[in-house]
DNA sequence: CTGAAAGCGCTAACAA
DNA sequence: TTGTTAGCGCTTTCAG
């Protein structure tokens, strides 16, 4: 069958090509509402669907945006991203297509090349975790990068808050009234994610701003798995009592997933005798852990609204800097009071941090 | 910057637009080596990139190809059979508009829609879960549907061989030596995915092959979740020592870290005491689990790979009828031997078991 | 209020 | 061996 092209319908409704074009676009115009509406019924009856490809040719516009991602489609939360981004083209009637790359950087070339070929109206440059990425030659200037940062700079970019998502997990435990609180932290080195960083360095600013000094043993590291953290958690547990922390705040889920089987391994319980938080708010594995696990959500859903709102110029008025996300605590059964036979003195100076985690969002 | 065409390529080079058409585009034709070499030059210099919406309107094929999807972006395995899509597109030259439609039918048509205008090539129809789906009106009757039934059947479509799945979980278990075999299933009614009912069968069908007298008990049902697992593995370990089962096959992963939960607190240990194994294989569960987790693999990669082959056109020879792929058994260390106290006369026969998994793919 | 016609950038008959 | 030219289906001046 056919297509039925906008000259089918201009023989079918007895007018000419314009005509039809002009009331099928409702382009404000001197049309009668007679023809308009013989106009609308010929196309019905004929079943005529515009070419978006013939259009782009004439409008210099296609009504799609390109996404390019290192893996976007293979991780779990990211699809989230997708998500986001995926609503906000729907609702201003664009299409858009998905580049995974794998990381190959020559795939990842030829996409945007493949891209700008079919003349998208907009790009967005996608990571599957916050990092800094080296900004592709091929990628137009007005491409907005999502979850990443762009070497450089000068670019519009969206990421998550790391900074104050570790302010507020930390301001969540001493407002519980703990103040032996641990970082169970990625490993140094190369491929430490730059969260790690900013997310240790709310947890030194809130112990600090509530006048606890932190032992260095708190601060421990392991592989960024459950079995990562349990390792690492173990080593916190294996502390005499005196210096044992209360509270563990987890780089990610995974490792506070860890954390949990080292707990239970000593016979400990969660909240009861130590308290935990995560990061990531991977459904899959914070929801279902018993209790479940408190966390600081990642916001890839709304991440990815933001980039494609910026993207089609929805969003006006964004710098050229980097917008940074904040990421909410998700409240669930992992956090409590430390046991009663500790810190008990320290119980009012406590109490004022909780009227601060009250407060509206971290400011930076 | 403008855009640069063709003819500003054929002028640069002192040709026509034709010869820079021939060239380009690879078509066996008498173009001197010499001019060849010469418009190619050019067209690097003045950095051409042939306008794939001009060619598309010129040939009536776009390269591109649609996959509409109810969630594919969100959920999180899924994201695979996006990959394997993705990368069969890609060899072949052709870019993917993905669309999401969060299961909105309304939404859904209008995708179909704006996918047939932008004259997409194919289009693949997705679902997050192996079940029957009624076919949208709109719908090309060449789409292929990818791991969903169209309802009413003929169309192309590829699923996951549940029953072969259950058959090669609940052989493995029985090649370990296993006899009291029970099956963590999910709940009965509406919204019980077919894949329960078909692993279910090839539980049963595994049970009477080896000659194994199942007990009614051993069919326990819960919610597909870690909690629901936890409840409905802990009914199986109530039973008496004569009746309680020494290995257990969960419906998936999540219900099987659930299940774990519920051994461990009755003090057993896996597999010593209790082998378990799964379905899904869902990274952050099961490889996760401590010990990490045996289960079935569901062929996410492959099948978008089978889908995205076939729309293209370049797996030929696909009848109208429905695709069954392998769900291969991933092994772990979940399943071990029962306990020596159990079964053992039986021991000669289960070998006998082993031998016969070893076969390759079950048939059906 | 409506229509004729140009042209978006490209490919492919057909000519030369 | 290369060039001319007619569209692909649509939007949009410009005339009527």
């Amino acid at each position: 069958m056919a297509r039925v092209r906008i000259s089918d319908v201009a023989a079918a409704a007895g007018v000419s090509v314009t005509t039809v074009s002009l009331v099928l676009n409702d382009v404000e115009s001197r049309i009668s509402a007679e023809t308009r509406e013989r106009v609308r019924a010929a196309a019905a009856a004929v079943g005529y669907a515009p070419s978006s490809v013939a259009r782009g040719l004439r409008q210099q516009r296609t009504n799609t945006v390109g996404l390019i991602s290192d893996q976007i489609a293979t991780t779990p939360f990211a699809g989230r991203m997708l998500a986001g981004a995926q609503d906000v083209a729907r609702e201003n009637g664009k299409l858009v297509f998905l580049v995974d790359t794998s990381g190959d950087r020559v795939v990842e070339d030829a996409a945007i090349r493949a891209l700008a070929a079919q003349q998208v109206d907009a790009m967005i440059y996608a990571a599957m975790w916050h990092r800094v990425v080296p900004v592709p030659e091929s990628l137009p200037a007005d491409a907005v990068f999502l979850d990443c940062r762009p070497e450089g700079g000068g670019r519009r970019s969206v990421v998550p808050d790391d900074h104050a998502g570790g302010v507020a997990a930390v301001r969540e435990l001493v407002a519980a009234g703990h103040e032996r609180i641990a970082y169970v932290d990625a490993v140094p080195g190369p491929g430490r994610p730059i969260a790690a960083d900013l997310r240790l360095a709310g947890y030194r600013e809130v112990l600090a701003d509530a006048g606890i000094a932190a032992d260095p043993l708190w601060h421990v590291h392991g592989e960024m798995s459950a079995r990562g953290g349990r390792d690492a958690a173990d080593q916190l547990l294996a502390l005499d009592d005196a210096r044992r922390p209360t509270a563990l705040f987890c780089f990610n889920d995974r490792m506070a997933a860890g954390a949990y089987l080292a707990v239970r391994a000593r016979g400990l319980r969660i909240p009861h005798d130590i308290s935990i938080i995560g990061y990531d708010d991977q459904q899959l594995i914070a929801a279902e852990q018993d209790p479940p696990l408190t966390t600081v959500a990642l916001p890839h859903y709304e991440m990815g609204r933001w980039a494609m709102e910026v993207a089609l110029g929805i969003r006006v008025g964004e710098t050229d800097a980097t917008h940074q996300m904040e990421c909410p605590v998700i409240r669930r059964d992992s956090v409590g009071p430390p046991p009663a036979h500790v810190g008990k003195q320290n119980r009012r100076r406590a109490s004022q941090h909780t009227e601060r985690s009250r407060d509206a969002t971290p400011e930076r």
